[in-house]
DNA sequence: ATAAATTTTTAGTCTTGTCTAAAAATTTAT
DNA sequence: ATAAATTTTTAGACAAGACTAAAAATTTAT
């Protein structure tokens, strides 16, 4: 159906549209996959073709909803997969984006049907992302960054927007992980700092660190 | 390290090598690959280039001990992914093949190597191909196919030479599986047909299904 | 509103892995 | 031992997917 490289660029997209709303840049799409815009003007236009997604040019791209679901389907696989190497082959969170990566490409429903099921159908994965079901449904979370909290509000720990290794080794190493409920003590409004409470004891963060933890009130 | 194709060539030449002992002629990897003897040509310049396997004009191709280790370390990922998609995934051992040739090319020694752990360090394949080690090593087991055993002589099933899915199939549907005795009744020395006595029950088999069932003494 | 800067697209090239057609070498048959 | 048949290699082409350099369109700034 799809070849490797048209399928990286569905879920780019994808990931894209979900944050931003509105067209998808060439530029944004070359930043993201780390190509050229030129080699990206190339795969667009090819996927016009295939009816994935509209083009109109210099004016980014949309998704149709063949498209949409065809995106949807490789999350499903990367994210159960990263459930299965998290759970049953002791990866830590921070060691399965890779595989995942690769595993995600893998061409059989029936194995991927099977891998949900084994795995119990989780409903998110290590980094808290929601996985989509067979049918390309799965749950918006209300989930806002934990830099937009105020002092004295709560939050619960449901995601990280960076999922880079060298983040959640950070993470891991201050003890901070999903489901952990924080209370802002105070903000520092001149870098944007917090000061936190977490597992009894107080720390401070950067606006960076704040600004890639999502909560849920 | 290696590409898709090349890892495939590996593979290919090393299961030849298997059978025959002497060099892999250009054809016979051409039809095992079903590819045109002249891309089996380029391609063996390449992967000589790669010093994994020796190559002279017109002679036909040998692996290295390098290209035995690549090899063998392919089989190892494919043989154990069977084991996993039939333990825990309820796959059949007639409907494997195709995935795990899809993830035998998945590139994470920490990934293999903890499945190998998760499915408690398997020896044999859901068809009675031994699994390599870590260290690539294997035990080579003694086995003949059922069409040498004479009247009266014994074997255990131990393995199958044919792997496809029709095959399979046929033995599943006439409950022939690893691990079952079998004795030969007779033999019909014009076409070669065995009456074999297997689940205490007796049946009549052509020389090409006894040609593709190995046995153990 | 026009010039400057930026973004996007086009045109042409490269690599990987395949193919076809034809040439060369080897093997088989008479 | 030479001709015929087969196998293998070479030469040239093609598709996918990326790249560079330059042209075209759009956006930003004065």
């Amino acid at each position: 159906m799809f070849s490797l490289s048209e399928e990286n660029y569905l879920k780019s997209i994808f990931h894209l549209q979900t944050i931003s709303g509105k067209g998808i840049s060439t530029s944004a799409i070359s930043k993201k996959l780390d190509t050229k815009p030129s080699s990206v003007t190339d795969m667009i236009k090819k996927l016009a073709d295939k009816q994935v997604l509209v083009y109109k040019k210099y004016q980014g791209v949309t998704l149709t909803n063949l498209g949409m679901k065809a995106a949807t389907s490789i999350i499903r696989k990367h994210r159960l997969w990263e459930v299965f190497l998290v759970e049953k082959l002791n990866f830590s969170w921070d060691e399965v984006h890779d595989v995942a990566e690769q595993l995600e490409h893998i061409k059989s429903p029936k194995l991927i049907n099977e891998l949900d099921e084994f795995l119990g159908f989780p409903k998110k994965d290590p980094h808290g992302d929601p996985i989509p079901d067979k049918d390309g449904n799965f749950q918006k979370i209300e989930k806002r960054l934990l830099s937009t909290l105020e002092e004295n509000q709560y939050g619960i720990c449901v995601g990280v927007n960076d999922s880079s290794s060298e983040f959640l080794k950070y993470l891991d190493k201050h003890q901070i992980s999903l489901g952990q409920q924080i209370k802002v003590i105070s903000k520092e409004s001149f870098d944007g700092s917090l000061t936190i409470l977490i597992n009894k004891k107080e720390m401070t963060i950067s606006h960076k660190i704040s600004n890639n933890i999502y909560i849920q009130s």
